[in-house]
DNA sequence: CGTCGCGTTGAACCTCATCAAGACAGGTGG
DNA sequence: CCACCTGTCTTGATGAGGTTCAACGCGACG
């Protein structure tokens, strides 16, 4: 990224390719492929990319920046569904009833790619690559909440945060990404609210973390010390009733 | 069922079809869906259908009976992650990695019909209905399973044993089934593990709406008395610091 | 008739939500 | 430049809801 020019980069040439468009395609399909994505969206920090209720026309990829799904509960109140970041796909939920039932958000300015699903559907007959792939995807997604009831159901609050930080730096790594540091790119709110958890709770296992040597804070700027003590941390559930509490020796960290 | 001798019924005259299949198919095109189901299956109550980690071949409708799909956590534990009855779809979670994620097991006696994952990609392509109809299904239990998540993130233990109620009774009677009596084919635990809490917690909520006069309980036979304010129970969520106790005048039920 | 699985009920404890107060950073206006 | 404000985060004290542990009831089954 020398230039601050930005070509209308095809799918075939994008850096994201990998993380989120089949493998293995041939010329000929890639070429169709490459129609698939018919406009880009750029999107200012806290606007609105789709709606609960408003109709399901496409899917989206992020390309730069984070978004987070919320869903709206009876009361007017919000819960976050879920955080997405550059090569993630976004509204898979809107599918079923073919109108959405969450509304995704940017956490900052970004930008996402349009797949228009009556384009993705007609492509799919020919590339059966893509038919597959939108499945994959959707049952990543399936895959996903099943992990995420697990966390809600039998997670002490100092594991969710845990899992929580080892599920954003493991997908940052796969983007090349530093797999020790990480800066937050949500309140304590909010990740309170997707975790299930009060937002002092949230700061107060982050507190508890830093001061156990486990990670390191500053802000939203988090950097992992120990990360065989974060797996531990985000292994316990509920049932380890006989907690080993952390050595005196496992805590001297080398500076 | 006057005759016990069973026919193999197609697809295109299955009493379930509106709910396993798409509809305002074609004539042409149920002649299709009907090679579409290779074998049916009998399982004897507490028989593996599929197991984690298993490859991921086949979908599969209940015929009769029910189900529950359990994951499998590190330490040998097990959680239910879902109850399915007639007509319900099994196995989507498999689809992401190309093996099952979970183990599904009979709760009792039970027939499944058994759909080729092959056959159904193959013939998509040319039912177009039965595509989208797939990615509906699949999208659904994307929905089902955020439900489930904001069950858990919010709401108390009556109103999750309230919900779970509601649910199956919906479902029922979407069968043609009472919509205010039901016969639970589950255990307290297995209830428990689902809704993550313990069995004597459903236990005592249980107790409790019956003491209250909103449902009669014998053994596992559960009968709706008062289904509005079993809705009020299911609606109740965490943040409802003032709920109203119920009045003496709503526990009165006429007999 | 004893055993086993399942369900109920009670008492003690623990985790996390709630309420409250204050710290800190970034932005704005005087 | 400082004063002030607002949104975000931290930390402490208290209490409620649910888990845990334990005892017991009940029906099915050999």
């Amino acid at each position: 990224m020398q230039s601050h020019f930005t070509p209308k980069t095809a799918c075939s040439s994008c850096r994201l390719r990998d993380i989120c468009m089949p493998t293995g395609l041939s010329a000929s399909e890639m070429v169709l492929i490459d129609q698939l994505i018919s406009t880009r969206l750029k999107l200012k920090r806290g606007e609105v990319l789709y709606q609960t209720g408003r109709p399901f026309k496409s899917l989206y990829v992020v390309r730069t920046g984070w978004f987070k799904t919320t869903v709206s509960l009876s009361d007017g109140r919000e819960q976050v569904s879920g955080f997405y970041m550059g090569g993630e796909l976004l509204g898979l939920d809107g599918i079923a009833q073919d109108q959405h039932t969450c509304t995704a958000r940017a956490l900052e300015d970004s930008e996402v790619c349009v797949l228009h699903v009556q384009a993705i559907n007609t492509l799919s007959r020919d590339v059966h690559a893509l038919q597959s792939h939108v499945q994959k995807l959707m049952s990543r997604e399936i895959v996903h909440d099943h992990n995420h009831l697990f966390l809600l159901g039998n997670m002490r609050a100092e594991s969710r945060v845990a899992s929580f930080l080892l599920n954003l730096l493991t997908r940052l790594h796969l983007r090349g990404q530093s797999a020790a540091e990480l800066s937050l790119r949500m309140t304590r709110e909010e990740i309170g609210s997707y975790l299930s958890l009060t937002l002092e709770t949230v700061s107060r296992m982050v507190s508890k973390m830093a001061r156990d040597g486990v990670i390191a804070v500053d802000q939203r700027q988090v950097r992992v010390l120990r990360p065989d003590l974060l797996h531990r941390l985000a292994e316990h559930d509920a049932s380890d009733r006989c907690q080993q509490p952390i050595l005196p020796s496992q805590l001297l960290v080398a500076h």
